[in-house]
DNA sequence: TGAACAAATCAGAATAATTCTTATATAATA
DNA sequence: TATTATATAAGAATTATTCTGATTTGTTCA
């Protein structure tokens, strides 16, 4: 069935829409261009990466715009930075709780989902000092490929 | 009294001394500046900020001589590199188990230990494909001083 | 619908972090 | 103490990211 392959694009489209309309972001072609990559997208992608993809349908575009919409969007919170160790910036899409697994190697890193880590408590001394908005259990080691 | 601050130097050193014997690895004036540099730092420097004390005492050090040590310090697993978000690279010295506060502003990342997170079951789809060799928890929001 | 204006884009220069290259110096070892 | 492999310094090179300035494009509202 073909509509459900189409509702599966149109519906975070219609979502990307109205988030920019609440912050009177402008909707441009480039931005639904990067966002349309971003989503579903499971690889964290850097903006490099990013850039690549969105060339084939947008050959003009400047790499600039890549990483000033990037910086936007996780304004909006519509995409996440997430951890890396000093290489590229990695964006994240998926906005649901979630946990990491990052390989050592080759920087991969990969979602999963465990219920038992989304409700953990926040040290007492932590919780005090600071604001804590978000916590994650991040799975460091080797992945399949570099093993 | 003078002799408990010295032992506080001289163990860490002493164990360095002895991990650089083992694998072969030159102790030279250098990487025994810059590894005292980190001992008991909590801060998670950067390369650049560990450049800018070793240099105090070692004013002809070059920067690349850092960047190459720290690598060899991490190799060796005297120090970790720690998540940041595609800033510059970060540092940690401390080897025993603990998990971390980031800020998502000034990039600053806290150390804290909570021993119900020292043992978090690694779920089997993970464990099963991957080889996971340390698994922490991130807490991410922000810190006092940006608040 | 179509001007007007703020906001966004492109292109390329600038900056900053990190790594590489090469000639020299030094730690380890016999 | 001489030998040799390793480490270092200096500066060039590379890569990621941001900035600048001129141009274009969404959005708004008459």
């Amino acid at each position: 069935m073909q509509t459900k392959a189409l509702n599966k694009q149109k519906e975070p489209l219609e979502l990307f829409r109205e988030k920019c309309r609440e912050r009177g972001i402008s909707i441009t072609p480039q931005r639904v261009a990067i966002y349309s990559v971003l989503i579903g997208n499971q690889a964290h992608p850097s903006a490099e990466t990013i850039y690549n993809r969105v060339k084939i349908t947008f050959p003009d575009i400047s790499i600039d715009t890549i990483y000033r919409t990037l910086s936007t969007f996780s304004n909006m919170g519509l995409v996440d930075e997430v951890e890396g160790y000093g290489e590229v910036k990695r964006y994240d899409p998926e906005l649901k709780q979630h946990h990491h697994f990052r390989c050592k190697k080759c920087n991969k890193i990969v979602d999963f989902h465990e219920k038992s880590f989304d409700n953990l408590k926040i040290p007492k001394a932590i919780k005090e000092k600071f604001s804590v908005s978000n916590i994650k259990v991040v799975a460091e080691g080797l992945c399949d490929e570099c093993l």
